[in-house]
DNA sequence: CTTGGAAAGTCAACAAGGCTGACGTAAATT
DNA sequence: AATTTACGTCAGCCTTGTTGACTTTCCAAG
């Protein structure tokens, strides 16, 4: 808890620790992303669609450059999976009242019922790994992972955390 | 730390904090990946060859099929990365002296450097995660991200933790 | 009112890095 | 001798990222 003052409490930070903790971000990181990607695989869609779908679903409303700051990618990148999840009725995009310029995104009937199925099946998953870790190891989870942002991406995650 | 028997301790299993870690891992994993990536890009390498060479370094004389289960991708996928590593003298490839049909891998001092690069800004990125979120968190952290693996994935993980 | 710039959409072309399928070769195993 | 294993390679495809150029729409400032 307190500052380690000594020598020994900074085994923690050997090269070997940190190696493992690089490999182990490798494989989690899989296993992460596994359950969504069996799922869409199959459909026409991918680990872009998921995001996608993921972060309207998390701020419905949200603008097309909202949501290019957060997945760091570029707008063709964004609108062409985008485009394809509009024409097949997942997500409805509606133009600003105030800023007609704006496009506010939502996830339509169907489109929540698919982004009910993946993030059921993500969360099921994280459900299983906090469960099996306890709540300790969930707070210390959640630390480093943050301390290990950009800070911009941290800035997000905050606003994210915060926000509706 | 003991089982949190009541309704309270189960807190931290709210499909929103769920979330929240779910949205910490997206985050996360690009600030992981982000200082190798800089690093490569402008090279011809990329994501693929920072992975052959950080396990070949990981696990020197180890076989392509070997790299192949921990990389879970098709030989043909691994062959193309490596045969650019292995051109451009970054990784000996060395026919097995006890099965003369496996093909042994090593780094080269070039490839040793190239490494050593990648692994120091990614080191300085998880140590400097480590050391601001404490040796607790950090034990937290390893232990929710080895339960998020899949199970043939711990395997590996753990194999790699105990051998050389 | 005009003009500059921001937000969004679109077309085209390209690259990395996954995938499948098919085929070949050398070496080990049966 | 026949089969299986480990590896390499050719060809082609898909997803998802990239640049660059261009248009439309619209807000806001001059």
């Amino acid at each position: 808890m307190a500052e380690t003052g000594g020598g020994e409490g900074l085994l923690f930070l050997t090269d070997e620790q940190l190696r493992k903790g690089i490999e182990a971000m490798f494989f989690a990181y899989r296993g992460f992303t596994a359950d969504p990607d069996r799922i869409l695989e199959g459909m026409d869609y991918g680990r872009a669609h998921h995001r996608a779908i993921h972060f309207v679903h998390r701020s419905p409303g949200t603008t097309v450059s909202n949501l290019l700051m957060i997945l760091s990618v570029t707008k063709q990148s964004l609108n062409r999976v985008l485009r394809t999840l509009i024409d097949d009725g997942l997500v409805r995009s509606e133009k600003g009242r105030v800023d007609a310029r704006e496009r506010h995104l939502f996830l339509t009937e169907k489109g929540l019922i698919l982004e009910r199925e993946l993030s059921d099946a993500q969360r099921a998953r994280m459900r299983a790994a906090y469960r099996a870790a306890g709540p300790a190891a969930v707070q210390g989870f959640r630390q480093v992972l943050e301390a290990m942002m950009d800070p911009d991406m941290r800035r997000q995650f905050n606003r994210l955390k915060e926000g509706g």
